[in-house]
DNA sequence: CAACTAGCTTACCGCTGTTAAGTTGCCTGT
DNA sequence: ACAGGCAACTTAACAGCGGTAAGCTAGTTG
């Protein structure tokens, strides 16, 4: 799958105006330009290396693989790209436009869970996406879904310092729940997990509490609920100081 | 700095035994194995990590630099690490180290309130550190950090369900500031700052509520004072869910 | 004194992100 | 109709990376 592709003709030159068989002019969908590949575009390259991302995680994205899915060389690439991390950067925000943007309703607070609820399950679902976030988010749909929810909480009668504590709490508490829940999800093999408990289990006696409180045991609890049961103490805390209705 | 060292000699084998100027024995420490350079140690080598992350960054560790920095070949770290994420976990593990573990008091919030504050003081005293956040953490300092945090909890009157939200919602929200904050502070680059509030001011009409709250400006509101608030209202949670008393 | 091995070194591998210098083909001005 | 220019891509190459395999060496042990 990764490797040459028959269709693609390494060398260019060859073919192009002695081609035999000419298809009648009638066939070729345009003339003279567009009926080549489809061009090498900025959207072109972030949906491949989202796909990529995907499927051979964070590491397994390299600029000649992302080059070679979309038949091209490497260097190609740094035409509509300064660096890697443009493309990082931009698949980041590329997945953020995934997250609905909820109509604007009477309920400000399931306004609000609807878009962080959407932005966690972005977010799980390119479990790669969280480890990215330790660089600056200023993309257009970063900053589309933040406004839409400080816009909420400003709706619930948020303001002043209340706002700010408010939309920190809410970005601070789904990120980091998408961060270390994909962190414990990508830990893929359930060996891993096992030992991680059994290592628990083992010095039972130094993590009495995070024995009985089945910390790291995954049937526990359920990953949503817990998440779910956060959210509304958050908001609580929003309702209480931000207006007291 | 980080090039050939003059001090220390590139062949060991020379100068070793025919040093000029021989020292009086009772001045060398042990007379035969220990007066060699000190040993390379998984310590030593976690702790030369943690020094160079924080001078250079995470990008700027290297095994080779690493090992340079010990008087050693690269590949002689191997023998004591088996990848250079182990040297990333071990370092990461090493600065929970540093959090201190409050003495039991009588009252629980304020042992969690200690806690959770050195854990951001620490992450925030090694930017790199929250980004590493995205491996499993499960180094004996961070289990120890847990069951602390947790058996407060429990302290509280919190159990089951509630317990384990209040868990999460601490963790989460203590990393997700963590990572933003470090985020935010290591774009050192003033000009880069600007230009994130120039491009959201100048695209007012799309972000309104961002640029009246001044969401991206550092001067509005002190980061200390947001994450305090910010954890009162979770620990307000926790008390109300928690124990009502 | 010989054998063993922990602990390090030398040599090397394939791969990475990135730059510099061509090359090609379409578009435009005249 | 044709020269020139430029956008978009290729070829070639570089230094440096994490990691492996094999060799050496000094200290310990039988």
């Amino acid at each position: 799958m990764t490797t040459a592709e028959p269709g693609a003709p390494t060398t260019p030159s060859a073919g192009r105006r002695g081609s035999r068989t000419p298809p009648p002019v009638w066939l070729r969908a345009e003339p003279s330009r567009a009926r080549r590949k489809p061009p090498l575009t900025l959207e072109r390259i972030v949906d491949t290396a989202v796909t990529m991302l995907d499927e051979h995680g964070i590491e397994g994205l390299t600029m000649r693989c992302l080059a070679q899915q979309l038949n091209v060389t490497a260097t190609a690439l740094y035409w509509h790209v300064r660096t890697k991390d443009d493309v990082l950067d931009l698949a980041v925000d590329r997945i953020f436009g995934d997250v609905p943007i909820p109509d604007v309703s009477d309920d400000w607070l399931e306004d609000i869970r609807a878009l962080v609820r959407g932005w966690r399950g972005a977010m799980l679902g390119h479990p790669w996406a969280p480890r990215l976030v330790g660089r600056p988010m200023l993309g257009p749909n970063v900053l589309a879904r933040t406004e839409f929810l400080q816009s909420a909480l400003v709706r619930g009668g948020c303001c002043g310092l209340q706002l700010a504590v408010a939309t920190r709490m809410l970005a601070n508490y789904v990120i980091g729940a998408s961060l270390t829940e994909a962190t414990w999800h990508q830990t893929a093999d359930p060996d891993v997990r096992a030992a991680a408990r059994d290592h628990v289990g083992a010095n039972a006696n130094a993590y009495p509490t995070l024995n009985a409180s089945g910390h790291l045991d995954d049937t526990q609890w359920d990953d949503d609920l817990l998440f779910e049961e956060g959210l509304n103490g958050i908001l609580m805390t929003a309702v209480r100081t931000g207006m007291p209705e």
